[in-house]
DNA sequence: ACATGTTTCGAACGTACATTAGATTTACGG
DNA sequence: CCGTAAATCTAATGTACGTTCGAAACATGT
């Protein structure tokens, strides 16, 4: 205890980088414990001196990475001049979720991957922790639409699962260095306001409202 | 062979079916065979009379999964007559693929869900069809830009990433009877060409074009 | 240097699984 | 009915994995 890093935290840490890489690569199940040890510099059983089962290792993975993105999305929103405008706001919060997810953060990437395939036992301990996530998202869509600078003929619960899915897929096809991050984020923004569309000159009867 | 579909390929489809849905569910490793056997009415050791082995009926299933959804869309556009409008060749895509991706398909939704967790042999097979894909939304998009219909200051390929990220990441919360098929294509198709963005009054600065 | 607590090792255990192969049943034409 | 091929069953095999536990190695305070 010479630092405040205990030799146990430094394991515990690189168990959970490692841990959180490999989930994420290649799901929970396809991930063997003897993979995660020899990734931390370790043999498999050392790992319970740390963990007590496979299954709480993957649960505070999970916890990890919602909690980051979490707090990256509410810091996004704390850091912003109080009189900022509702775009600002939303564009802020979109650049956060999706630089946590996309810069080094295994945890939050690995969550977004696997939860829907993790054993349901472990997905109901962190339904709390997901819906409350989902409030702040729709904290600050509300008060965007109520304010007046979102339509109000849309169903905003649409429109946030849509946006996230938008985001969160970006972990599937993402790869460092063709393009930035603020690109993404702009070209999001860019659609979730204004739409990519031209009216086209000559035709009639679109249908550009939401039934 | 009394009529078209001998025994064995009632055998096959009720194990791909199977199949699918569990991988769906559970991901692939998690997946047991015994599991599908069971759910398909035989036991584990007779699948192998119909399949050789786990990974291949991981690939038929994938298979047949990508062929639907790009077979829907391709169909979609061929149904359209020739002088539609880029919007509404666009929308019909989306409404076919979420179509196909939500309407009882757990091939095209195991796909979506399971195809970054696969041994990465069986990624490998599957990557010209996804490409096929990707190319048929890219021709619709491109098209669509080139005429006017769509702003020529995007980036395409990030556009279609967001909206197949919008689309596909509704499989993991989509519940049938909640929200329609119709709404939520309408919403994504809004925001597509329109966004739901409101010009804020007093503010000044808005970034409103891509960087 | 010793003693004590901390951390890791290494080997073993039990189990669950994919796979195999021979026996058994089912379907069906003659 | 009978025979043959198709389809399924049953039991066994090997292996890979999560987990356990006592021994070894390491660190630290006295």
């Amino acid at each position: 205890m010479t630092s405040e890093q205990s030799k146990s935290d430094i394991s515990r840490a690189r168990i959970l980088d490692a841990a959180a890489k490999m989930f994420r690569q290649k799901g929970y199940a396809a991930t063997t414990l003897i993979e995660i040890a020899r990734a931390a510099g370790m043999q498999a059983g050392s790992l319970y001196y740390h963990f007590g089962s496979k299954d709480e290792l993957l649960e505070e993975v999970l916890d990890i990475g919602m909690r980051r993105v979490h707090e990256a999305v509410e810091e996004s929103q704390e850091r912003l001049p109080a009189d900022s405008s509702h775009r600002d706001r939303i564009r802020v919060a979109v650049e956060a979720h999706l630089t946590t997810l996309l810069k080094h953060d295994d945890y939050t990437s690995a969550n977004i991957r696997i939860f829907g395939q993790v054993p349901e036992e472990v997905q109901q301990h962190h339904i709390r922790q997901r819906d409350a996530y989902a409030e702040l998202w729709r904290r600050i869509l509300t008060k965007a639409q109520k304010s007046g600078a979102l339509r109000s003929d849309v169903d905003l619960g649409l429109v946030r699962m849509l946006l996230m899915g938008a985001l969160n897929w970006s972990v599937e096809w993402y790869q460092p260095g063709r393009t930035s991050i603020q690109t993404i984020a702009d070209h999001m923004c860019l659609m979730l306001f204004s739409g990519i569309g031209i009216e086209e000159p000559i035709r009639s009867g679109e249908n550009q409202t939401v039934a």
